[in-house]
DNA sequence: GTCCTTTCTTAAGATATCTTAATTCTTTCC
DNA sequence: GGAAAGAATTAAGATATCTTAAGAAAGGAC
């Protein structure tokens, strides 16, 4: 366990066996059965959370009361609802898993207190948000102008891991289709 | 001018007169006149810019041929093609001035070496990034979900500065309507 | 001030996607 | 292993948005 979390930051910059024993000093292994909620839409946000095993979605209920996924996450993501963690506002974000899921969760106040104890740990959180930044880009850029279909069989051959262990619905909220109209695509293809 | 960026960092992070002073040694400044190219589709992009004065449209040119607006930015905006510039890879996005406008410039080569003299601004961009991730993240949850018409008048009304200063088109581009069909919506309201 | 380019508007017909509602298929639970 | 709940499919009619094409308005250059 605690080498996944290692390997993962080692490929973001170096750090000595003291800061990543400080690191993991704070940090709690927590397991969600299926459905689970690890955040509920209103709530602060007040962990940030490194998945270890399983999947989880982060979804809100809009103005009709339907459920919109915004994201999935699996193994070695890192996923929080960010605007309510770094603002500490209730976040319009539910977080749920979809498996059963374990992850390493790491309060915020431990988090900042790291960020001054090991200024390395900044580095590969900016290096981190880089990719993140980079990824959210090309989601928006790509998917906004893309036809439902072009979505969607994107999504499949792009995201095959996602694509086999989300049940249909789930892709079709994340990807603004109605369930009806997936079904339909899927069946002219 | 200097001050203009030195204000901009301290309300991230406290730098001393020393680390600011190498900071900005490694600045340009750089003048674009309106419709001149920061950056075109298809170029590595090798920095970041600063905006000290004026608005630049970032785009690239889809499949059927037309200008698609991804990003607009104005003064005190950081921007760059973000995966190009930390891939140095081919840039999809052109960066381009919708009017004159001004900015520091700064190369990947000396932006690596900062972040390794001067720790500290690996945690300014951690927290630059932080917000960056959640505007990007708000705009995607946001307008997806929106009719055109609302996506519309939440620009209009959200970002107003944005809204009188670029032509009406290249708003119709990036909130992914037709200009003919915008036209229409103004029209109806 | 006039000409040329750029931007904005109007309208008609075409199409992608949604809505609703009913039906079937699959999984979960006792 | 059967009932209940959850998920996926089908189809018909409704609607938002796009396409194309043309003309009007505005802005910049000489």
């Amino acid at each position: 366990m605690k080498q996944q979390l290692e390997d993962y930051f080692q490929r973001y910059a170096k750090l000595t066996g003291a800061e990543l024993d400080e690191i993991t000093s704070r940090l709690t292994i927590e397991k969600f059965s299926k459905r689970a909620y690890l955040l509920r839409q209103g709530q602060i946000c007040k962990h940030y959370y490194f998945i270890l095993h399983g999947l989880v979605r982060l979804f809100y209920i809009d103005s009709k009361g339907h459920e919109q996924i915004t994201q999935f996450a699996i193994e070695n993501w890192w996923v929080t609802s960010l605007e309510s963690f770094i603002k500490v506002t209730p976040s319009y974000l539910a977080i749920q898993a979809i498996e059963d899921t374990s992850v390493y969760l790491i309060r915020k106040s431990d988090l900042e207190e790291l960020y001054e104890k090991i200024p390395s740990l900044n580095k590969i959180f900016r290096r981190i948000y880089e990719n993140m930044l980079i990824a959210s880009q090309r989601r928006a850029n790509l998917y906004v102008k893309l036809s439902s279909r072009d979505r969607y069989y994107h999504f499949v051959t792009h995201q095959p891991d996602f694509a086999q262990r989300v049940p249909q619905y789930m892709i079709a909220s994340y990807l603004e289709i109605t369930p009806e109209y997936l079904s339909e695509l899927r069946r002219k293809k």
